[in-house]
RNA sequence: GCGGAUAUGGCGAAAUUGGUAUACGCGCUGGUCUUAGGAGCCAGUGGAUUAUCCAUGUGGGUUCGAGUCCCGCUAUCCGCACCA
């Protein structure tokens, strides 16, 4: 018979379905597993093949545990909320709503033909108002225990488009849409008080099974650091707070520099002697992003504030306060003290407007660079902190402010609050109203959720606020509160909402009391593996990590982290190893790989290309290669012979094969799993294989290639579905061979190999390697003076010329 | 700039975590079968001046032994808060 993949594929996928092999029930008395992929956006472009990257592997994982005897739960939905939908809309004249529809039916018939064993009973749609009604909840939640705030902050402004832009659409500076200069502009949002929770983020990382680099890049984005904050008084009265991480250097603090959008800057107008180009300053920064403004090793630029001084709180001395873009608003106090002697960028900004440089640190040179070394310098020019190292100068000197009311010990955190409000359409509205009388009040719980209403065009205002703002019949609304005349807030929320929370709406999809039900929260507990790709690592994972820490003290949920262990995938790359794009016309679709050879090579060969951790280059001529193993995979089971247990000449390998794939689905090498199968198909290719041993190779190989494994079990009249099989085990003591080959060297150079028994001790080894005629030949000419030997591995010989 | 990572044949990669570098696969070369081959099967395949020597981005170091550990360079990739 042929391997005829369309058919087969179809088959299966019809049987599991209409068995619901892959439904994970609330009420089980086995163990359960809840394997998490991140759910996708249904994009117009449909699934590409990157997708099935991560869903193979967590499929592999969770078809593994279900096998192993778990109830386990690996569901799917749509983050489907966002900017494209939105921008398709804008440029169609279609509903959001209808296109959306749209991209998840394909998304979902693609998904389906890959043979994924999502249990697709709990699908969830962050667009649904059923599931969104639950977002708006968790948002009031929020609000009503002081985390939802509203500020003042910059945002990308298009001056032609007269729209607030992500920063992904400003691209050099100027408008991606229409070229136009985007300036930074002051507008009133919404905020979550993330930062109340950036402390607990980073201890509660501590117990949880996440790959090192994520948690280290989850830790440097919070990015705790410990100093202090000081006061200095100015010569225009007011005081200027600084964040500072080396207070012992205060003595060495030689002029100021603040951001130009901090308050004082603005309030001190009247007082400057070159008010033109400190506002000329001001505008030119205000064209520049945060990351612009660092990026460059680039000249320093500022002006001096002429007709202020601040005065060094240790030395009673007079200095310069300047404004300069290298210094931001949104990290401390928006201001430095600059010490130019021990900080390099205050060093290079000394050296640009010739201020003076003095070292309060021995150790470097300063006239040379800044010397930041913090570990062997010893301090001077300091008055009372001479002689003391730096770590006791911190000490003392923070003390010393203190008891003078200049400073206290402060923690800081990069970290800012979330600005959660969006001027767009394709949102969650958030369900607040504004009274005159009660300012901001939510809309009571009962009389959620606060529909997203039909608008004639989806594009923002003239001046940049949400569609949904003129629709007034929607807009005015009754106050909750004291039933006066109130106006609804009309920013909607932003995409990250509804993924903050998806995989809780999993566990206990329909109910309309809740978003979970504590019951469902309870038996499922924490997602046991997730795993996403890694530019989901500071932004999704701490945001949806910060609101189920919310939930948890709330008592929403029982536990206060989601996700025990999570993992990273890298990301497939076109042919010549850029990034797929659109763009480049290098996105390789799915469906002609199915096409042409079938759902299980794709699974297979996506799992075959390269570490999964890595990013790697799709090739279409590498595929074949996986097909031709299904091939001969099919050759091999069509007609075993028979035989109840493994051949005497195939029981290693059996045994060595079952335990590599085990571990190495584990630890998510499923490339040299695959490896692994392959030799064992190769070598069985040999001899035949008997009906235990094709039992086996199937097993293991189902998570992989479930579809061609499924029908080679029925075609054996094998008991019941493969996909729900035992797992197989194996025994350590059948997987080696009798004999092994060791290599023998000569001061660390291999010279040859002999074979020895696998059990040989050192002596057997040495014995072994001293009757070699190679061996022999080279002792004639030297001495013997040492030997090394390393069990089942090799011998060294350490010798000297006679 | 800040943070995270990577570098091994013509290509994707592997290496029991300090012990025979290049497993597995692609590609390529030769053979075989065939009316035909862009199918299948068999053999070969790091390089060279081949009894040996040289090879894991680069320069040092530690070690009996280094792709793996340490120090210094170089190059590349990802993220940077309103993309998802």
């Amino acid at each position: 018979m042929k391997y005829d993949f369309t058919a087969i594929e179809r088959k299966w996928q019809n049987i599991w379905d209409e068995n619901k092999c892959f439904s994970a029930l609330n009420d089980s008395n086995k163990t359960k597993y809840y394997a998490l992929i991140e759910f996708p956006y249904p994009s117009g472009e449909g699934l590409h093949v990157g997708h099935p990257r991560p869903y193979t592997a967590m499929d592999i994982i969770a078809r593994k545990r279900r096998m192993q005897g778990y109830n386990v739960l690996f569901p799917i939905g749509f983050d489907a909320f966002g900017l494209p939908t939105e921008n398709y809309a804008i440029k169609n004249h279609i509903h959001p709503k209808i296109v959306t529809k749209q991209n998840i039916k394909r998304f979902t018939e693609q998904l389906k033909m890959l043979g994924f064993s999502f249990d697709w009973s709990r699908t969830v749609d962050t667009t649904d108002p059923d599931y969104y009604k639950w977002t708006q909840w968790i948002f009031l939640k929020l609000f009503k225990n002081g985390l939802a705030y509203k500020s003042k902050i910059p945002v990308n402004w298009c001056t032609s488009c007269k729209c607030v832009l992500a920063n992904e659409e400003v691209v050099g500076g100027v408008c991606e849409r229409c070229g136009a200069q985007v300036i930074r502009r002051e507008k009133s949002q919404w905020m979550l008080r993330i930062t109340d929770y950036a402390q607990r983020l980073i201890d509660d990382l501590e117990g949880l099974d996440y790959v090192e680099r994520i948690k280290i890049q989850q830790k440097n984005w919070i990015g705790r650091s410990e100093g202090a904050e000081v006061n200095f008084a100015t010569t225009a009265g007011d005081i200027i707070k600084v964040f500072t991480t080396r207070p012992d250097t205060l003595f060495g603090a030689t002029y100021m520099v603040m951001s130009p959008e901090h308050k004082l800057v603005e309030k001190w107008m009247p007082l400057y002697k070159n008010q033109d180009k400190i506002i000329l300053y001001k505008e030119d920064a205000s064209k520049k992003s945060d990351f612009e403004r660092t990026e460059l090793v680039k000249e320093k630029t500022g002006v001096c504030l002429e007709g202020v001084m601040a005065v060094n709180p240790v030395t009673g001395g007079q200095i310069p306060i300047y404004i300069s873009d290298y210094v931001l608003a949104s990290y401390g106090t928006g201001c430095i003290m600059a010490v130019p002697g021990h900080d390099e960028r205050d060093w290079e900004f000394a050296r640009a407007f010739n201020l003076p440089i003095l070292e309060v640190v021995s150790g470097g040179n300063v006239n040379e660079a800044a010397y930041t070394d913090c570990d062997t310098g010893t301090m001077v020019n300091s008055g009372f902190l001479d002689g003391l190292s730096v770590d006791q100068a911190k000490l003392k000197i923070v003390e010393w402010l203190k008891a003078r009311g200049l400073g206290d010990p402060k923690v800081n955190f990069k970290l800012r609050d979330w600005v959660f409000s969006r001027q767009r359409y394709w949102g969650e509205p958030i369900p607040l109203v504004f009274c005159e009388k009660c300012g901001w009040v939510p809309i009571p719980e009962e009389q959620l959720p606060v529909l997203l209403p039909d608008v004639e065009s989806y594009e923002t205002t003239e001046d940049g606020e949400s569609p949904l703002s003129l629709i007034t019949d929607w807009v005015s609304a009754v106050c909750p509160n004291c039933g006066g005349a109130a106006k609804r807030e009309t920013d909607t929320m932003p995409q990250w909402a509804g993924s903050s929370w998806y995989f809780l709406r999993y566990m206990d999809p329909d109910n309309t009391k809740a978003p979970v039900s504590r019951e469902a929260a309870d038996y499922w507990g924490m997602v046991d593996w997730y795993n996403g790709g890694m530019e989901h690592t500071t932004l999704h994972l701490l945001y949806s990590r910060f609101w189920h820490k919310f939930l948890y003290d709330i008592g929403v949920v029982p536990f206060p982290e989601p996700y025990a262990k999570r993992t990273s995938h890298g990301m497939i790359l076109g042919n010549t190893g850029e990034k797929m794009s659109k763009s480049r016309g290098n996105v390789v679709n799915p469906n002609d790989v199915v096409n042409e050879y079938g759902a299980d090579t794709l699974r297979l060969y996506i799992m075959f290309i390269g570490d999964f951790e890595k990013a790697a280059p799709w090739s279409d001529t590498a595929v074949k290669g996986c097909k031709r193993f299904l091939d001969k995979v099919w050759n091999l089971c069509e007609a075993p012979s028979h035989g109840k247990s493994y051949s005497a000449e195939h029981d290693p390998i059996m045994n060595r094969t079952i335990k590599k794939v085990g571990d190495d689905i584990e630890n998510i090498k499923f490339n040299t799993a695959i490896a692994a199968m392959m030799t064992l198909v190769n070598e069985l290719s040999e001899t035949g294989a008997n009906k235990a041993e094709v039992k086996t190779l199937l097993t293991i190989l189902s998570p992989f290639a479930p579809h061609i494994c499924e029908e080679l079990w029925e075609m054996n009249s094998f008991q019941g579905l493969c996909c729900q099989a035992d797992w197989p085990s194996y025994d350590e003591k059948r997987m080696h061979e009798m004999e092994k080959q060791i290599a023998v060297q000569v001061n660390g150079k291999l010279r040859t190999t002999v074979t020895v028994p696998s059990d040989a001790d050192d002596d057997t080894m040495l014995d072994a390697t001293l009757r070699d005629d190679k061996i022999r030949k080279v002792l004639e000419s030297f001495n013997l003076i040492k030997t090394i030997s390393v069990k089942g591995r090799l011998v060294n010989l350490i010798v000297k010329p006679k």
